[in-house]
DNA sequence: GTGGTGGAGGTTGTATGATAAGTTGAGCCC
DNA sequence: GGGCTCAACTTATCATACAACCTCCACCAC
């Protein structure tokens, strides 16, 4: 009778460590969207575990919505449930996708500038020029620029003493960075192109410093509009 | 022995059955954070089903985070999970959580009318004119304003060709939407407050229809202001 | 050969009984 | 009163049995 072929049992209760090995197996692709799982009688001897655990186990998947058992059929994977993230990137490959994204940043940006510029502690100022500095620190150590550009924004967002700004740049954070890494490139940006970007923050910086709300406006919208420029370029390669 | 003491039994399969009848006394307060469901032996005979269907019912709701069983002790109803929604309203009483969501739409908003102006097509400058137009037939056949308040703005956000803008505000809309009727009130709105809305409504459609870009981003910018200074008013009494 | 039909075997759904293991609280002992 | 014991209750797991259902193959009629 062989014991727990899955190497992971780790939950106190059988049926848990069976949940997790069927859900590690289906979202590793052993199983994909409509195969159909082992049967009970299968997975009882296969797991070493009675049938009432092996059920139990299954009505937790199907709770979860990873299955559906179906009487004299079997128990099927189903599709994994449309991912409905309110800001999600639906296909990375529309170049439009990215476009929209980047120009609701554009107006969101524009005005926490403008709200750094007059609300800003004099910590939150230095913590927008230490985020300043580290883009070109990174790129120099040839470490990835990605979180330091983000740093950057996300800084300049805490300035406004509001934090729905930081909310609404991690929330599209996590939609438009995965494939932001392309526009950019994993591979060590260009130096010139690092010196751009640094100057540009420095300029949002400088204005956000001197407390000029219409100046940090300005230079925040021109540093996302040339992102933008940058970006339709790079994709027309 | 009582057969489904619950009046709502409508799934095909008994476990599916029981699930339903437990997450709805969960849901309506039968059953509160920390409390203990009544034993499997009892659940048994108060629905009519064997203990198989019981636990199967139980493994469900644990899988779902809604219950955790504890051996030799019963099963305790956990608090619901945090809500996560990205703009989530943590708290309606804090007066700042709905200035900060303004403040943020705002931002969103004085870019979408900017772009509006001079994206718009024809059947989308005609559809920002009747929206506008429902805030006030509204008002005076003593309907909500609420929805004709919103409708106007997402034609404006439509009118961006950008669909982010949309989305934007649908998203915040479930969040702010709620208590948004506390500061305009479900009681029909006083006559004079609609007058203004409306006007100012008009005038971000006027500039949005003339092609001017900035008239339509001042006048975005004024409207939202002048309702996060009517929300301030509103709170002071 | 082709098409329909039946049934056998496999699969999930449900019921029942039994044992193990953990929790709790009442009552006893000191 | 404080600590201990234990009985009763509870969940966890196993085993067995039967019902309902699905699939597919073999057989049969044409």
């Amino acid at each position: 009778m062989a014991k727990t072929a899955s190497p992971r049992a780790r939950s106190r209760n059988l049926v848990g460590g069976l949940v997790d090995a069927l859900r590690a197996e289906i979202a590793d692709g052993t199983f994909e969207a409509g195969d159909k799982l082992p049967s009970e009688a299968r997975l009882t001897e296969r797991f070493g575990v009675s049938r009432t655990v092996v059920r139990e186990a299954i009505a937790g998947l199907r709770a979860d919505g990873l299955v559906a058992p179906r009487q004299g059929a079997g128990v099927f994977v189903l599709e994994p449930p449309e991912v409905t993230t309110p800001f999600h990137l639906a296909d990375y490959e529309r170049i439009s996708s990215v476009i929209e994204m980047l120009e609701l940043r554009v107006a969101v940006e524009m005005e926490a500038a403008s709200l750094a510029a007059v609300r800003r502690s004099p910590q939150q100022e230095e913590a927008i020029f230490e985020a300043a500095a580290l883009l070109p620190r990174h790129a120099a150590e040839g470490r990835p620029t990605k979180e330091a550009d983000l740093a950057f924004h996300l800084a300049m967002a805490d300035a406004t003493n509001n934090p729905r700004f930081r909310e609404f740049l991690e929330v599209l954070g996590l939609s438009m960075i995965p494939r932001a890494a392309l526009t950019i490139g994993d591979a060590p940006s260009p130096p010139d192109y690092i010196d751009l970007l640094s100057a540009e923050h420095s300029r949002i910086a400088e204005a956000i410093s001197a407390g000029d709300s219409e100046a940090a406006r300005g230079a925040a919208q021109a540093h996302l509009r040339n992102s933008m420029a940058r970006y339709r370029e790079y994709i027309r390669r």
